[in-house]
DNA sequence: TCGATTAACTCAACTAAGTTGAGTATCCCG
DNA sequence: CGGGATACTCAACTTAGTTGAGTTAATCGA
């Protein structure tokens, strides 16, 4: 969001310390359960620089031991993993009509929920309820301030972009505004911001399926479609925050190229219901038409197999990933169906003959609410090294 | 290249002085002159740590200073610029038939060519005559070898790919070797070892028209067509750096979808060609047909309109790059025309009212030979803060 | 069974590097 | 021409990682 590329900064002890820490929670969250050494050598500091920062986070909460393991010679290790209780993060999404709220703690376990009507979701009316929904959140979860981390924040572009579908429309008055800025201010906390799809792929690798991975690529149907892109395990930004805007690629169709969103989404399953004169608006809809496996909704679903299968085979080829992970606010089967049916290239750079691992996966976390990949964001920032600005 | 994600590493009082040393560079190289006391203020240093750190830069001829700048009040500040002649870089491209070598200084002139002839671009073969070509470049060039950064390679999918186009085939017998440390045994240096699009890319940014960008793409004409993908500073690997595969990402063509590849590339123009009964083997073929504006070459490079819009498009969405820049070994006037041919879409994130700059962009080094690319990645390096293993 | 070996970890002294605050030089402004 | 502003230097200080010498606790082998 921030004009300026994080990466370039210099380094104090202060920063340096910031980022040991930080690498250190990254190699336990990876890990699971290590050692002092292992994590030393792994990350190429000394035991006594481990020893110190391991102290620390355990004093803070933030690691506990696990007790001793016996492996082979020497003194058995003394194994650390994350305790989850040790911080929680705030997850917010701003939608129109509503701003919903969540607090999560370290392993993603959704500690508290709340919804909030509102009239109009502009800055004003949104940042006057945050103190009170920090304040909430925290005494229903039970932790005190200080075990809180910051806000992650998920609304529809406020990036400046302009949507294919009508459906995705700004939300008003958020459109010069610095949305991480205000919300940091508001909230007393530090804050980061971004759409569904990124939320949701990150939330995947806080505890998802695409834990312990650095490159990967989500597809989110969301309203709309959208992908979020991890590389070297940092969320692809573009220039503007706006990478990811896969629902606007042009794909073959029989009446030449169309957006991949005319095809693929709820929203165009949503007009190809209403074709067969069959109203579908909410996700609950679309839950039932599938369990009764309606012929119309499948009939959608085999019209996205050709689109999906270029697409993909277009993220793949340009990202590299390890695998593409699906999810979103779509029945959970509809989405396994709909990952079985997607005919995988050959002639991509994904079908190495050494490749280990399926090239596409199902969200582990079901239908994410955005708030709760609101909060892994801020999670994954703890274990995500960023000598940077202090926020 | 390797397997372990650099950024996950600690930091202590070495690491972070390397880190600081070129963040300090990178920031003069893209302010070209600035004062000390600025540059603190930018990177979040002391004026005192940003002293010492020039000093010791100026003292290794890195830098130098520009005289003083009378700018309000105060004490004249004293301007520090990149000394190009103050180290160099080897850039060596490995072909089927030859390897070509490179030294290039820091704002990217080249000091040596040469051309070594190969009747197998075997390991062996390649890595011997390594030592050879870096003192001969030495000498050339007359530097000292304490000026040598590193050496920057340039070979086709060392990856595990598959290429589409038969034209563009692996070389023999470095499917499953580690080139990097191969070339940096045989060379005693710091090694880069990437494909010629992601080498054209990092060129521009070290001397061309994306200095100073942090996000941008580079779509490369070579055999075949490559993207080079530069995302916050960095180039963009994938899991296995095979990202930028964008010859095989599926176009909408009358006859349904077929690869970019198959439309856009030296390849195609040359099947193109043979169909007609012309021979255009050679790059300088191509360039005589294009100077007599031959039918035939100008009928290619108008079918390429369609698929490359859609590239464009695709690519746009997907990376939110401040620009796509075009080169490689093609024609300046007919890249040039072919930019001027492409439809933008105005349904892109790129096309947001607060845009600065064009969409796309022109290279400007021209045909860009692959080693002065890869010794371009090596300089781009020294320019990048990468708190990782010390090489 | 018991000493040798191995490995994890701690303690205390050391070192690298950035920060702080006082002081100096040089300009502009009124 | 004096006061304010800005860049820069010097020297003392602080933070945090490293080094090397122990200590503890396990396995291995004679």
């Amino acid at each position: 969001m921030s004009d300026r590329d994080p990466q370039t900064i210099g380094a104090n002890a202060g920063r340096s310390r910031r980022h040991n820490r930080q690498v250190v929670l990254g190699h336990v969250h990876r890990a699971g359960a290590v050692g002092r050494a292992q994590i030393a050598r792994d990350l190429g500091l000394s035991t006594q620089a481990v020893s110190n920062i391991i102290a620390e986070l355990e004093g803070e909460g933030l690691l506990r031991a696990t007790g001793r393991r016996v492996a082979g010679r020497g003194l058995p290790v003394v194994q650390y993993a994350l305790n989850p209780t040790g911080a929680v993060a705030l997850g917010i999404e701003v939608r129109p009509d509503a701003v919903l709220a969540t607090a999560v703690n370290l392993d993603g376990t959704a500690l508290f929920k709340a919804r909030h009507t509102v009239t109009s979701a502009d800055p004003e009316t949104v940042l006057e309820i945050m103190p009170g929904l920090r304040d909430r959140a925290l005494e229903s979860a039970g932790v005190s301030a200080s075990k809180l981390l910051g806000a992650g924040v998920v609304m529809p572009g406020p990036f400046g972009m302009r949507g294919f579908s009508e459906g995705v429309s700004d939300l008003p008055g958020w459109q010069n505004s610095n949305a991480e800025a205000l919300f940091g201010q508001a909230l007393s906390l530090p804050v980061a911001v971004e759409n569904d799809a990124n939320a949701a792929a990150v939330s995947e690798r806080v505890s998802g399926v695409a834990r312990g991975f650095e490159s990967y690529a989500f597809l989110y149907f969301g309203a709309g479609l959208g992908l979020g892109v991890v590389t070297g395990g940092r969320l692809l930004r573009g220039a503007r925050g706006n990478a990811g805007e896969v629902g606007h690629i042009p794909v073959a169709s029989e009446k030449g190229p169309v957006p991949l969103e005319s095809r693929v989404s709820r929203l165009s399953a949503r007009h190809h219901l209403a074709a067969a004169g069959i109203e579908a608006d909410s996700i609950g809809d679309i839950e039932s038409l599938y369990a009764a496996r309606n012929p119309v909704l499948l009939d959608w679903l085999a019209q996205t197999v050709q689109p999906l299968s270029l697409a993909v085979q277009t993220i793949e080829n340009l990202f590299d990933p390890q695998a593409i992970v699906f999810g979103g606010a779509l029945p959970s089967g509809l989405i396994a169906e709909m990952i079985g049916g997607i005919q995988l290239a050959d002639t991509s750079v994904a079908a190495r003959p050494d490749r280990v691992g399926p090239r596409l996966l199902q969200g582990a976390t079901g239908r994410i609410t955005a708030a709760v990949g609101a909060a892994a964001l801020i999670i994954n920032q703890s274990f995500t090294p960023q000598i940077g600005p202090p926020h």
